[in-house]
DNA sequence: TCAAAAGTGTTTGGGTTACACCCATGG
DNA sequence: CCATGGGTGTAACCCAAACACTTTTGA
């Protein structure tokens, strides 16, 4: 299976098209399982790589897709049958023999993140399987398809730094939430455990999240202040 | 010149070519004139735009470019006649009718920094004029070429966040110098003062500098001890 | 009354800013 | 001897870590 799937004729005239690098979006999908950072992975049912571990990912499709924002949701939905928030781009990939379905392919990488119960356990197109795995460990497995050992490791320094900086994942929270519950989250993205006190400082310090006045959630123990996103 | 320079024609068989996007890459180069951060700004010759400034760029050539990176500096040597060191991928950004030339474009976009004497003033291809422009105001200007502005604002964020954690360009610098003339350096691409004592203390905490024995630099005033990269 | 989680206050320390001050040299 | 930039020291301050403590509930 090594036929190119892309145009790669030749120019002739210097206005002439250039041949032009088969390019794809590959999605780093990350969320929070057993209280640690996972990353979800598909095993590939179609070459190259079959049977092999690797992010979802899908051609960027022109006809379909109005912008790179738009064909990540895209492919989302077509593989993973949900919509994906707190999206962000990470890099982009490129180079001759990357993938053996053609001699020149780019990637545009996204990270996002979401509950991991929203998922739909059927895979979609051109998957075996989906499964959730721990992220520190799959961004070191070089079994894994293509260069995404490296995309996963992009994905989760660049997530552990947005929590560093507060900007949180409020979609993949309930709309409304308790501070234990939201440093919970926090600590299972970065990984290690944080002060309940300076955590508590650092937020109101910034106004990133607000009270809402008289709700409070009841529990086994004593109540806790609901809290939404500021604005 | 609506014409679309990339093959566009539709598939038919689910394993066919899909059409691929016209792919491009675009380098904002900044430097340091006249004290202050300034970007480099070619005037096109050609549609689209013909005769507005835009930042220098290319399209992406997979028979001669083995990856993105080797792209950006085949456009550079091209484009100004130079290599281009502290380069950096900074995005992607892709859409239907971002550029006339062809229904779905997408550039990469990179930042490098050269010292501004190193350029030969003679533009390259498809330029008529190559200048040097406050970086902070081209970020403002909208009468630059495509989505430019805010390919520039970029590059000036990251490399402003680059000099605040101490990463610094010393392919810019020459290779030995004096503390000196490294804060002013970075105050020229931060746009501000520092404070001298901190800003040495932090160097030598982080060991980004080494002292070279014995070589000091003598001038009007007291001689300096001369500085070079450490490792 | 105890376990568990909510919520508050206080101390400490690292790192940066701000600023004052000496040093060495050519003119 | 002074202007100028090199180089050093110190006090103030900000922020966050660490940790101790009180409060409130269901069981």
């Amino acid at each position: 299976m090594n036929r190119s799937l892309i145009k790669t004729s030749s120019t002739t005239s210097p206005s002439a098209p250039y041949p032009m690098p088969f390019v794809r979006v590959e999605l780093a999908v990350l969320s929070i399982v057993d209280g640690s950072l996972a990353v979800l992975l598909g095993r590939r049912a179609q070459a190259p790589y079959v049977g092999q571990w690797a992010l979802p990912g899908g051609v960027l499709r022109i006809d379909l897709d109005d912008d790179l924002n738009a064909a990540a949701q895209r492919i989302a939905r077509e593989r993973l049958g949900t919509t994906v928030p707190f999206l962000r781009q990470l890099t982009a990939v490129g180079s001759r023999h990357r993938d053996p379905r053609a001699p020149w392919a780019l990637s545009i990488a996204y990270r996002a993140m979401v509950p991991f119960e929203s998922l739909t356990p059927a895979a979609g197109k051109r998957l075996e399987a989906l499964a959730w795995r721990a992220a520190d460990e799959a961004a070191c497995d070089g079994a894994l398809a293509f260069d995404h050992p490296a995309l996963i490791m992009n994905a989760i320094n660049a997530t552990r730094r947005e929590v560093d900086e507060l900007l949180l994942p409020f979609e993949f929270l309930p709309e409304h939430f308790t501070l234990g519950e939201l440093q919970v989250c926090c600590e299972a993205m970065l990984g290690r455990r944080l002060d309940k006190s300076s955590f508590r400082r650092r937020l109101d310090d910034r106004k990133v999240v607000e009270a809402i006045p008289g709700e409070m959630k009841t529990g086994a123990f004593r109540p806790a202040q609901l809290f939404r996103k500021s604005q």
